[in-house]
DNA sequence: AGCTATTGATAAGG
DNA sequence: TCCTTATCAATAGCT
């Protein structure tokens, strides 16, 4: 939506990055309240802005509450549906140490094959090419993949669809359990700190936001967004 | 959005109100990854679909965490660490199963090779060919799945001597262990930076509680990571 | 699950 | 920051 498309990738102007934001954390806020509110549906939004702060949305419960419902889910069912984005440095360092080993093993392999061939240079001749051409294409793909890696290109997420992300991010994420360990460690933490602040007896609310949405809900919803003001005001 | 404007209640019709959680479930999911990916923020989207099935996004995470603490080193060495920390994390965990995966070809054509070769260097000649046969087959189906896997990568590159195979090989091994110290280096760095948050945060919490208002929001220091991976959505 | 007519969101520019 | 507007995107109602 806009002027122009925009590409799905780090906007790196600052200015532009945080006007971005602004807008798009509305629109998103607003999104995740019109779901929660349509659908009646328990959702909490959390987001960090370029300059560290905090906003975060929550329909129909608190967040505390929809936090702790997400928490009290049995281990297994949280694996089920939890996908998370910090599984990687995990996975790509296992898998580079797979990659590791496999290159090291077919670089002796190769030299194996080079030395059986040594002896029968004539017969196998015709072979030591079939092997030296199985090499060249072995390292033309290992090539291909250092350009793909060296070259983080600026348009990495080419992909059109969720699906084929998350597809992937499905194959990935069977790959490796150990993370999903240390995933929920992490959030358990989180949820600590959270309980913290809700027995503190201070619910954060913006007062802009504050108003955003049904005030006369049975059920609250906060919200801590400086920019949903106008929103509401243009809207409500 | 739609035909008609929808009015924002709770959809009293059972099947319309799943319709409509599908559907803005997930464009939520893809708004919520294109803010966290173009703004490089942390960001954390949890939903109770009205069947009570949890779906869950997180942009950016513990990567944020990492990236929080180049913030103090100076500009051009935060950049060059940011930008390897986010948008290729996913680029890259595809292009590592792609490579696995052609690796392992590979290796299993070279040890057919081999297995011919050893026992009957009369026969070779013959066992050759069939080699070959097999090898072209086998490239033909590396060059598919790559083409599949790969889309979005420029055009491979073509080697002409055994000697640039392997400048490239080494030079391969070499790029591949680096990134591996980097990937090992953020790691260990994302459990510092972890540990510091959550002092931190205990910290700014209390601050936040006692205050009020915008001011008032915790201060914490998230960046992002990448998308790609990152881009971690779940749809149930 | 697809398909459009509509409304909504927003990138640029002031 | 806030407003406007040209454009692109999301989606409500149907099939």
């Amino acid at each position: 939506m806009g002027r122009a498309k925009l590409e799905l990738k780090r906007i790196e102007n600052n200015t532009n990055r945080q006007i971005t934001y602004s807008k798009r954390k509305k629109g998103l806020i607003k999104k995740a309240y019109e779901l929660s509110t349509l659908c009646d549906i328990d959702l909490a939004l959390l987001m960090f802005s370029p300059s560290d702060r905090l906003s975060l949305f929550s329909g129909q419960s608190r967040i505390e509450d929809v936090f702790a419902r997400y928490i009290n889910l049995p281990d297994q069912e949280r694996e089920k549906y939890v996908y998370i984005s910090h599984i990687n440095l995990f996975d790509l360092t296992l898998n580079f140490y797979y990659l590791l080993r496999t290159l090291e093993q077919l670089k002796t392999e190769k030299h194996m094959a080079l030395q059986i061939n040594e002896p029968r240079p004539e017969a196998i001749h015709s072979d030591v090419k079939e092997l030296e051409q199985e090499v060249c294409r072995l390292q033309q793909q290992l090539q291909i993949s250092e350009e793909e890696l060296r070259k983080f290109e600026p348009d990495p997420m080419k992909f059109t669809s969720m699906e084929e992300i998350e597809a992937c991010e499905t194959h990935l994420l069977h790959t490796l359990k150990r993370v999903v360990q240390r995933r929920e460690h992490l959030l358990s933490k989180s949820c600590e700190a959270t309980k913290y602040r809700t027995m503190n007896g201070r619910i954060i609310l913006n007062d802009v936001a504050e108003g955003w949405g049904p005030a006369a809900e049975p059920k609250q919803s906060h919200i801590i967004a400086n920019a949903a003001h106008d929103y509401q005001l243009r809207s409500c």
